[in-house]
DNA sequence: ATGGCTTATTGTATAAGA
């Protein structure tokens, strides 16, 4: 079983590289952040022809997340629950007997503004949510847009980045925060190449010259990380004419 | 070098992303 997760900076923009994507890598679960569009704008049709189903809670101009499956897609919650929030960031499912859980995390803008402190109460509020959800799922995978880059290594200069969005301290903590309830990163159970990321910045060539951070992560509950088989990020589609600033990332599990 | 790019907007400059 293929799953995957890729912030695509508006779906209606790209769309042509999701549906070649898709087409090309078969997975079984594609978690999308940022489709900006609202839900009567939503794919459903075009994807459907490749035979897959969707789930989408979207907003014009920001946010907006989706699930894309090859399986049913099954008991759908959209956003925290007791959470009040008019941001479009969360959709989760049941999806061939493992709860995916599809987040686009917000990402704070500068450390001393309001977007940063309602990124933390936001990662606090998911982080009380996940704690009960893996008591109902023990089978859980929480695939997104962190806006983390969890250590060191995840960033092309951590000296220039030090204390700023993305790295700070505050953001690593509520990241082994999510880690601490028993959710694993994938990406780092297997070797790695050195300097992987999944994010880089439109300007300065950032891509060209690999100035880029790993801000999207497939963590996985505690029973399903003995299931974990592979994991990497897919460079291709960051290389394709108008790309999204980010690319995916991929686990495969051993589930049929 | 706080942006050099890209997206969206009842647009034609501004907000936001990361």
């Amino acid at each position: 079983m293929k799953l995957a997760s890729w912030n695509v900076n508006s779906l209606n923009v790209r769309l042509p590289h999701v549906v070649d994507w898709l087409t090309a890598n078969q997975p079984d679960v594609l978690c999308l952040q940022e489709t900006k569009q609202e839900d009567s704008k939503f794919p459903y049709e075009a994807l459907r022809e490749l035979g897959y189903h969707a789930v989408h809670i979207g907003q014009k101009t920001y946010n907006g997340v989706a699930i894309i499956s090859r399986h049913p897609i099954l008991n759908v919650q959209h956003n925290i629950p007791n959470f009040d929030d008019d941001q479009q960031r969360v959709i989760a499912a049941d999806v061939n007997g493992i709860r995916i859980v599809c987040a686009y995390i917000p990402n704070g803008q500068a450390v001393d503004s309001d977007k940063y402190q309602y990124k933390m109460r936001w990662l606090s509020a998911l982080n009380s949510w996940l704690k009960t959800e893996l008591v109902q799922h023990p089978k859980l995978a929480l695939l997104g847009d962190y806006n983390i880059a969890p250590e060191d290594r995840d960033c092309h200069d951590p000296v220039a980045w030090e204390g700023q969005i993305l790295v700070s301290p505050q953001e690593r903590e509520a990241f082994s925060r999510l880690t601490n309830l028993g959710l694993h990163d994938s990406f780092r159970l297997f070797d790695q190449p050195e300097k992987s990321f999944s994010w880089w910045d439109y300007r300065m060539m950032g891509f060209r010259r690999n100035l880029g951070m790993r801000i999207d992560h497939i963590l996985v509950s505690d029973s399903l990380k003995p299931l974990c088989n592979a994991a990497y990020i897919d460079k291709a589609p960051r290389k394709l004419e108008r790309p999204s600033d980010h690319t995916p990332v991929v686990l495969e599990l051993n589930v049929d």
